[in-house]
DNA sequence: GCTTGACGTTGACGCAGCGGCAAGTTCTAC
DNA sequence: GTAGAACTTGCCGCTGCGTCAACGTCAAGC
């Protein structure tokens, strides 16, 4: 009625190794142990292994196994609770998914103008006036200059990076999410980290100001160039909405 | 000209620790360092974090973005195989939520029959002569006694499983996967293992005998009744096929 | 000149779930 | 009796940092 265990795990189609850890963990304890010190499994034993692989597939970690193996937690919640991680890990998946074939794309697309083109749908060259009389004839020198010494291959990705964070924008606010939530305040944080890679833009305490963060959604919502991208003025409110929060909080 | 760590990180939207990991495994050496031992940073480290943040976004691991940052791979090949493996993790998320949300559903259906529902579609108890007659008679009954012994809470996973599996086969089938295939292999390595739960099925060297394996897939393809879980005889012929490559390869 | 506090350094553990190797013991078959 | 298969414990490795710990440095205020 004993298995060693190269039976069992033959058996349950797993390896030894994975029977000591689950019995060094507690998990699956060896329902006898020879004066020899090898391990030996009953059937008991063997239906719980089966039930443990089985949930395993289902990808819940071990702790999670114990408890409800232990009846300690519901066995329909736990795993409640585990499609909710697993459908977050989708999503997450998905948006990964979409933001690399939008940089593939746009990687294989031919070399378009140059400088003024730098920031595409974002073109705050465009607005060289207004950067100048607000933020000093220096800041948009230095970053001209900077884009301008950027090879061929830098700069097409660059436009990648643009192209997509507009693409993640405008699925964000199609979807209606909440621009203070979680998912808004990671595209502004993406924002402004994309933003912070260009040299001579007005910065405070070492990132970029505040105000100047602040500034730019509302230049977004006042130009409807900015906000045809999104769907509209509303999608151009929705990144002001979004900048302006994350400004408040982390700038 | 040089930024501390610190300002990096905040400029980058990182954390200094991140810093000094990329730095150790040189990945990003700081432009200079002090003689007090201070990391310092020029403009183009700036751009060079950038793109490995970039790619660190995308799901790329450290090892690939050196390969992309230092021209020893094409940037676009390496986010076309990148793309494959996130879309590999994808279908396996994908797999993982169907057959946990089928096992929830399962369990939170009301209690059914009980021993002669045992396997459901798959229900072999029904050929209780056959199996008597080819593997003996304590081989039926520790089944069935198994079966009796377990707790209602048991009995219900069990069934969950069995859905689970069912449910599994027959989405491979409609998808026309090959039963020799990684995934076909998979899913008979799940079946065998599914079955060795039970006690007193024919073993040999402690795993399910070959030739029952084999048998199984027969009786599958026989009785309609299985076929027609899986859309048809064709459908019994895969789970068939699976089994028996499974038994040569590994039993 | 001294304290304080912010910022910097290296070093090391932790995580999830085992895979894999090493060194030593025991069982099994010839 | 001996080879070889199977078993044991123990420990490193992996991925990408987070998180102390213990200890130097620097700028500012008294």
């Amino acid at each position: 009625m004993d298995h060693s265990i190269q039976d069992v795990a033959r058996l349950a189609g797993t390896t030894s190794r994975t029977l000591r850890h689950y019995g060094a963990e507690g998990l699956l304890p060896p329902s006898r142990i020879g004066t020899n010190g090898y391990r030996y499994y009953d059937d008991r034993a063997l239906v719980r292994l089966q039930r443990i692989l089985l949930l395993r597939d289902l990808g819940l970690g071990l702790p999670a196994i114990r408890l409800v193996l232990d009846r300690e937690v519901d066995e329909t919640a736990a795993l409640r609770e585990h499609l909710g991680w697993l459908e977050q890990e989708q999503q997450r998946l998905d948006r990964q998914i979409r933001s690399v074939q939008t940089t593939i794309t746009t990687l294989e697309g031919e070399d378009q103008l140059m400088a003024d083109q730098m920031f595409d749908g974002f073109d705050h060259t465009q607005y060289k006036e207004e950067v100048v009389e607000r933020w000093g004839a220096d800041a948009y020198r230095n970053s001209d200059e900077w884009w301008r010494s950027m090879t061929t291959a830098q700069r097409k990705e660059w436009r990648a990076a643009t192209r997509a964070l507009q693409a993640d924008w405008a699925d964000a606010v199609t979807r209606r999410v909440d621009p203070a939530g979680a998912e808004g305040q990671q595209l502004a944080r993406r924002h402004v980290r994309w933003l912070g890679a260009v040299p001579g833009l007005p910065r405070e305490n070492g990132h970029l100001a505040a105000d100047y963060v602040r500034g730019l959604g509302e230049m977004y919502v006042a130009d409807d160039r900015f906000g045809a991208d999104y769907g509209g003025p509303a999608g151009a409110a929705f990144v002001r909405d979004a900048l302006a929060h994350y400004a408040d909080e982390h700038l």
